[in-house]
DNA sequence: GCTAAATTGAACGTGCATGTTAATTGTAAA
DNA sequence: TTTACAATTAACATGCACGTTCAATTTAGC
Protein backbone atom coordinates (compact mmCIF):
# COMPACT_ATOMS: atom_id res chain seq x y z
CA UNK A 1 0.00 0.00 0.00
CA UNK A 2 2.69 2.50 0.93
CA UNK A 3 3.45 3.93 -2.76
CA UNK A 4 7.48 5.21 -2.12
CA UNK A 5 7.31 6.55 -5.89
CA UNK A 6 5.78 9.60 -4.53
CA UNK A 7 8.80 9.71 -2.36
CA UNK A 8 11.09 9.06 -5.10
CA UNK A 9 9.10 11.59 -7.29
CA UNK A 10 9.05 14.41 -4.90
CA UNK A 11 12.98 13.87 -4.48
CA UNK A 12 13.79 14.09 -7.61
CA UNK A 13 11.36 17.37 -8.45
CA UNK A 14 12.86 19.15 -5.48
CA UNK A 15 16.14 18.51 -6.22
CA UNK A 16 15.86 19.79 -9.40
CA UNK A 17 13.72 22.91 -7.76
CA UNK A 18 10.83 21.81 -9.97
CA UNK A 19 7.12 21.75 -8.32
CA UNK A 20 4.78 19.36 -7.11
CA UNK A 21 1.55 19.97 -8.88
CA UNK A 22 -1.89 18.09 -8.25
CA UNK A 23 -1.60 16.91 -12.31
CA UNK A 24 1.70 15.21 -11.34
CA UNK A 25 0.04 13.66 -8.11
CA UNK A 26 -3.04 12.57 -10.46
CA UNK A 27 -0.41 11.18 -13.32
CA UNK A 28 2.01 9.12 -10.96
CA UNK A 29 -1.26 8.05 -9.33
CA UNK A 30 -2.95 6.91 -12.55
CA UNK A 31 0.53 5.21 -13.91
CA UNK A 32 1.29 3.08 -10.08
CA UNK A 33 -2.48 1.60 -10.29
CA UNK A 34 -2.31 0.39 -13.47
CA UNK A 35 -0.37 -2.66 -15.22
CA UNK A 36 2.46 -2.50 -16.79
CA UNK A 37 3.32 -1.75 -20.67
CA UNK A 38 1.00 1.02 -20.78
CA UNK A 39 0.87 3.45 -23.25
CA UNK A 40 0.99 7.66 -23.27
CA UNK A 41 -2.86 7.41 -24.82
CA UNK A 42 -4.27 4.86 -22.29
CA UNK A 43 -2.65 6.28 -19.30
CA UNK A 44 -4.37 10.14 -20.45
CA UNK A 45 -7.33 7.98 -20.96
CA UNK A 46 -7.20 7.10 -16.98
CA UNK A 47 -6.26 9.81 -16.12
CA UNK A 48 -8.92 12.26 -17.58
CA UNK A 49 -11.71 9.68 -15.79
CA UNK A 50 -10.84 11.39 -12.75
CA UNK A 51 -9.36 14.58 -13.86
CA UNK A 52 -10.97 15.38 -16.73
CA UNK A 53 -8.98 18.88 -17.84
CA UNK A 54 -5.71 17.24 -17.34
CA UNK A 55 -4.14 17.92 -20.89
CA UNK A 56 -2.29 15.28 -23.40
CA UNK A 57 0.85 17.14 -23.11
CA UNK A 58 1.43 16.93 -19.80
CA UNK A 59 0.73 13.54 -19.68
CA UNK A 60 3.48 13.00 -21.76
CA UNK A 61 5.87 15.90 -19.71
CA UNK A 62 5.21 13.37 -16.72
CA UNK A 63 5.70 10.38 -18.47
CA UNK A 64 8.98 11.98 -19.57
CA UNK A 65 9.59 13.16 -15.57
CA UNK A 66 8.88 9.77 -14.54
CA UNK A 67 11.08 8.04 -16.50
CA UNK A 68 14.17 10.68 -15.79
CA UNK A 69 13.33 9.91 -12.12
CA UNK A 70 14.13 6.49 -12.55
CA UNK A 71 10.61 5.28 -11.48
CA UNK A 72 9.29 4.32 -15.43
CA UNK A 73 11.36 2.73 -18.52
CA UNK A 74 10.36 3.46 -21.72
CA UNK A 75 9.85 0.71 -23.73
CA UNK A 76 9.18 0.57 -27.65
CA UNK A 77 8.14 -2.77 -29.24
CA UNK A 78 8.01 -1.24 -32.68
CA UNK A 79 4.27 -0.76 -32.83
CA UNK A 80 4.10 2.74 -33.32
CA UNK A 81 3.75 3.84 -29.70
CA UNK A 82 6.30 4.00 -26.75
CA UNK A 83 5.09 2.09 -23.53
CA UNK A 84 6.03 2.42 -20.19
CA UNK A 85 6.99 0.33 -17.42
CA UNK A 86 7.24 0.18 -13.80
CA UNK A 87 11.13 -0.14 -12.52
CA UNK A 88 11.85 -1.76 -9.79
CA UNK A 89 10.76 0.12 -6.67
CA UNK A 90 13.93 2.03 -4.87
CA UNK A 91 14.42 1.38 -1.79
CA UNK A 92 13.43 4.08 0.60
CA UNK A 93 15.59 6.51 2.33
CA UNK A 94 15.58 9.29 4.73
CA UNK A 95 18.55 12.31 4.56
CA UNK A 96 21.03 14.09 7.11
CA UNK A 97 21.84 17.33 5.39
CA UNK A 98 24.75 19.09 6.24
CA UNK A 99 23.84 22.81 6.60
CA UNK A 100 27.88 23.76 5.73
CA UNK A 101 28.73 21.98 2.95
CA UNK A 102 25.45 20.45 1.78
CA UNK A 103 26.46 16.81 1.72
CA UNK A 104 23.42 14.55 2.04
CA UNK A 105 23.67 11.11 3.85
CA UNK A 106 21.42 9.17 2.97
CA UNK A 107 19.69 6.46 5.47
CA UNK A 108 17.06 4.08 6.74
CA UNK A 109 16.29 3.26 10.28
CA UNK A 110 13.60 0.61 10.46
CA UNK A 111 12.56 1.58 13.99
CA UNK A 112 11.96 4.93 13.26
CA UNK A 113 9.59 3.67 9.93
CA UNK A 114 7.75 1.13 12.38
CA UNK A 115 6.90 4.27 15.02
CA UNK A 116 5.72 6.41 11.93
CA UNK A 117 3.33 3.46 10.98
CA UNK A 118 2.30 3.14 15.03
CA UNK A 119 1.28 7.00 15.81
CA UNK A 120 -0.22 6.74 12.21
CA UNK A 121 -2.36 4.02 12.72
CA UNK A 122 -2.67 5.85 16.97
CA UNK A 123 -4.53 8.61 14.59
CA UNK A 124 -6.29 6.90 12.17
CA UNK A 125 -3.99 7.42 9.47
CA UNK A 126 -3.01 5.48 6.51
CA UNK A 127 0.72 6.26 5.14
CA UNK A 128 1.03 6.33 1.95
CA UNK A 129 4.34 8.23 1.94
CA UNK A 130 6.90 10.39 3.95
CA UNK A 131 9.71 12.05 3.97
CA UNK A 132 12.50 12.75 7.16
CA UNK A 133 14.90 15.74 6.70
CA UNK A 134 17.52 15.91 9.97
CA UNK A 135 19.71 19.16 9.03
CA UNK A 136 22.97 19.49 11.36
CA UNK A 137 26.84 19.19 10.43
CA UNK A 138 28.33 16.47 9.41
CA UNK A 139 31.13 14.99 10.72
CA UNK A 140 33.95 17.40 8.74
CA UNK A 141 32.19 20.13 9.83
CA UNK A 142 31.30 20.01 13.09
CA UNK B 1 -6.09 42.34 24.81
CA UNK B 2 -2.65 42.45 25.02
CA UNK B 3 -0.82 39.36 23.75
CA UNK B 4 2.27 37.89 23.77
CA UNK B 5 2.52 37.84 20.69
CA UNK B 6 2.46 41.39 19.76
CA UNK B 7 5.25 42.48 22.48
CA UNK B 8 7.59 40.14 20.42
CA UNK B 9 6.79 41.56 17.43
CA UNK B 10 6.87 45.07 18.63
CA UNK B 11 10.21 43.74 20.05
CA UNK B 12 11.60 42.79 16.57
CA UNK B 13 10.47 45.64 15.27
CA UNK B 14 11.68 48.45 17.11
CA UNK B 15 14.98 46.70 17.83
CA UNK B 16 15.21 46.54 13.84
CA UNK B 17 14.34 50.22 13.27
CA UNK B 18 11.07 48.98 11.62
CA UNK B 19 7.79 50.83 12.60
CA UNK B 20 4.64 49.54 14.08
CA UNK B 21 1.59 49.90 12.01
CA UNK B 22 -1.82 49.48 11.65
CA UNK B 23 -1.75 46.48 8.98
CA UNK B 24 0.95 44.46 10.81
CA UNK B 25 -1.21 44.55 14.01
CA UNK B 26 -4.11 43.59 12.16
CA UNK B 27 -2.36 40.53 10.33
CA UNK B 28 -0.63 39.77 13.51
CA UNK B 29 -4.13 39.31 15.07
CA UNK B 30 -5.93 37.17 12.50
CA UNK B 31 -2.52 35.04 12.59
CA UNK B 32 -3.07 34.41 16.20
CA UNK B 33 -6.92 33.94 16.12
CA UNK B 34 -6.84 31.17 13.54
CA UNK B 35 -5.06 28.28 14.96
CA UNK B 36 -4.20 25.77 12.24
CA UNK B 37 -1.66 25.93 9.25
CA UNK B 38 -2.43 28.61 6.93
CA UNK B 39 -1.51 29.74 4.00
CA UNK B 40 -0.90 33.40 3.06
CA UNK B 41 -4.08 33.35 0.46
CA UNK B 42 -6.28 31.97 3.28
CA UNK B 43 -5.04 34.30 5.90
CA UNK B 44 -5.72 37.79 3.41
CA UNK B 45 -9.08 36.51 3.15
CA UNK B 46 -9.18 36.51 7.14
CA UNK B 47 -7.51 39.86 7.26
CA UNK B 48 -9.76 41.90 4.47
CA UNK B 49 -12.79 40.46 6.45
CA UNK B 50 -11.95 43.20 9.29
CA UNK B 51 -10.14 45.34 7.24
CA UNK B 52 -10.82 45.14 3.88
CA UNK B 53 -8.00 47.59 2.56
CA UNK B 54 -5.46 45.76 3.12
CA UNK B 55 -3.24 44.40 0.31
CA UNK B 56 -1.90 41.29 -0.42
CA UNK B 57 1.61 41.69 -0.74
CA UNK B 58 1.41 43.28 2.69
CA UNK B 59 0.06 40.17 3.86
CA UNK B 60 2.86 38.31 2.55
CA UNK B 61 5.39 40.83 3.93
CA UNK B 62 4.01 40.69 7.31
CA UNK B 63 4.52 37.08 7.59
CA UNK B 64 8.22 36.99 6.35
CA UNK B 65 8.51 39.09 8.87
CA UNK B 66 6.40 37.42 11.09
CA UNK B 67 9.33 34.23 10.76
CA UNK B 68 11.93 36.18 10.84
CA UNK B 69 10.38 37.13 14.40
CA UNK B 70 10.35 33.59 15.21
CA UNK B 71 6.76 34.01 16.30
CA UNK B 72 5.65 31.80 12.94
CA UNK B 73 7.62 28.82 10.69
CA UNK B 74 7.10 28.50 7.43
CA UNK B 75 5.81 24.78 6.19
CA UNK B 76 6.30 23.44 2.58
CA UNK B 77 3.97 20.55 1.85
CA UNK B 78 4.88 20.30 -1.32
CA UNK B 79 1.43 21.63 -2.90
CA UNK B 80 2.61 24.77 -4.39
CA UNK B 81 2.07 27.55 -1.73
CA UNK B 82 3.66 28.43 1.63
CA UNK B 83 1.62 27.61 4.64
CA UNK B 84 2.34 29.07 8.18
CA UNK B 85 1.90 27.57 11.52
CA UNK B 86 2.78 29.69 15.32
CA UNK B 87 6.09 29.27 16.72
CA UNK B 88 5.91 30.72 19.93
CA UNK B 89 5.52 29.08 23.20
CA UNK B 90 4.76 26.15 21.26
CA UNK B 91 6.99 22.91 20.63
CA UNK B 92 8.22 21.18 18.67
CA UNK B 93 6.22 18.64 16.33
CA UNK B 94 6.11 16.48 12.83
CA UNK B 95 2.98 16.93 10.61
CA UNK B 96 0.50 13.94 9.09
CA UNK B 97 -1.32 15.34 5.80
CA UNK B 98 -3.85 13.92 4.40
CA UNK B 99 -3.59 13.95 0.80
CA UNK B 100 -7.62 14.29 0.18
CA UNK B 101 -8.99 16.70 2.23
CA UNK B 102 -6.09 18.54 3.00
CA UNK B 103 -6.39 18.17 7.05
CA UNK B 104 -2.95 18.16 9.44
CA UNK B 105 -2.35 16.55 12.60
CA UNK B 106 0.50 17.13 14.31
CA UNK B 107 2.35 14.59 16.78
CA UNK B 108 5.52 13.95 18.03
CA UNK B 109 6.86 10.74 19.10
CA UNK B 110 9.93 10.37 21.50
CA UNK B 111 11.13 7.60 20.48
CA UNK B 112 11.39 8.44 16.75
CA UNK B 113 13.24 11.64 18.11
CA UNK B 114 15.44 9.11 20.05
CA UNK B 115 16.47 7.29 16.83
CA UNK B 116 17.20 10.20 14.75
CA UNK B 117 19.84 10.68 17.54
CA UNK B 118 21.16 7.72 17.19
CA UNK B 119 21.60 7.36 13.38
CA UNK B 120 22.82 10.41 13.97
CA UNK B 121 25.63 10.37 16.04
CA UNK B 122 26.20 6.51 14.12
CA UNK B 123 27.29 8.94 11.29
CA UNK B 124 29.18 11.62 13.29
CA UNK B 125 26.07 13.68 12.63
CA UNK B 126 25.21 16.85 14.56
CA UNK B 127 21.55 17.49 14.42
CA UNK B 128 20.07 20.96 14.63
CA UNK B 129 16.62 20.48 13.17
CA UNK B 130 14.68 18.13 11.48
CA UNK B 131 11.62 17.51 9.69
CA UNK B 132 9.25 14.47 9.13
CA UNK B 133 6.36 15.20 7.05
CA UNK B 134 3.98 11.68 6.86
CA UNK B 135 1.09 12.06 3.90
CA UNK B 136 -1.48 9.97 3.44
CA UNK B 137 -5.13 9.63 4.24
CA UNK B 138 -6.87 10.84 7.28
CA UNK B 139 -9.72 8.28 9.27
CA UNK B 140 -12.69 10.62 7.12
CA UNK B 141 -11.51 10.08 4.13
CA UNK B 142 -10.05 6.53 4.08
C1' DG C 1 3.76 69.85 14.77
C1' DC C 2 7.73 68.74 11.79
C1' DT C 3 10.90 65.90 9.12
C1' DA C 4 13.29 61.83 7.62
C1' DA C 5 12.56 57.31 6.87
C1' DA C 6 9.70 53.26 6.69
C1' DT C 7 5.35 51.34 4.91
C1' DT C 8 1.51 50.91 2.07
C1' DG C 9 -1.58 49.33 -1.99
C1' DA C 10 -1.74 48.80 -6.81
C1' DA C 11 0.39 47.42 -10.63
C1' DC C 12 3.65 44.89 -12.59
C1' DG C 13 7.53 41.18 -12.85
C1' DT C 14 9.31 36.45 -12.06
C1' DG C 15 9.56 31.65 -12.65
C1' DC C 16 7.44 27.57 -13.40
C1' DA C 17 3.38 24.61 -14.92
C1' DT C 18 -0.44 24.11 -17.71
C1' DG C 19 -3.93 23.34 -21.80
C1' DT C 20 -4.71 24.18 -26.52
C1' DT C 21 -3.24 24.07 -30.93
C1' DA C 22 -0.17 23.31 -34.51
C1' DA C 23 3.91 21.28 -36.19
C1' DT C 24 6.97 17.36 -36.40
C1' DT C 25 8.08 12.75 -36.36
C1' DG C 26 7.67 7.77 -37.51
C1' DT C 27 5.61 4.18 -40.01
C1' DA C 28 2.63 1.56 -43.00
C1' DA C 29 0.04 1.61 -47.16
C1' DA C 30 -0.16 2.96 -51.90
C1' DT D 1 9.15 7.23 -53.07
C1' DT D 2 5.27 9.42 -51.85
C1' DT D 3 1.12 9.72 -49.16
C1' DA D 4 -1.73 9.32 -45.09
C1' DC D 5 -2.30 9.18 -40.50
C1' DA D 6 -1.40 8.44 -35.66
C1' DA D 7 2.00 9.38 -31.91
C1' DT D 8 4.75 12.74 -30.02
C1' DT D 9 6.54 17.20 -29.15
C1' DA D 10 7.01 22.49 -29.71
C1' DA D 11 5.02 26.85 -29.47
C1' DC D 12 2.28 29.89 -27.32
C1' DA D 13 -0.67 32.22 -24.22
C1' DT D 14 -2.45 31.88 -19.77
C1' DG D 15 -2.61 30.73 -14.75
C1' DC D 16 -0.70 30.81 -10.37
C1' DA D 17 2.08 31.88 -5.97
C1' DC D 18 5.12 35.05 -4.63
C1' DG D 19 7.86 39.06 -4.78
C1' DT D 20 9.30 43.95 -6.33
C1' DT D 21 8.68 48.78 -7.71
C1' DC D 22 7.04 53.23 -6.83
C1' DA D 23 4.26 57.33 -5.68
C1' DA D 24 1.64 58.46 -1.84
C1' DT D 25 0.89 57.90 2.98
C1' DT D 26 2.04 56.96 7.77
C1' DT D 27 5.19 56.52 11.53
C1' DA D 28 8.90 57.58 15.18
C1' DG D 29 11.56 60.75 17.36
C1' DC D 30 12.64 65.42 17.93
Amino acid sequence: MASKELEVLEDYITQNNLKITKQRRTVLNAFIECENHVSAEELYNLVIATEPKVGLATVYRTLSLLTQSGLASELDFGDGQKRYEHKYMHSHHDHMICTECGKIIEFNHPLIEKFQEEVASRNGFTITSHKLDMFGLCSECR
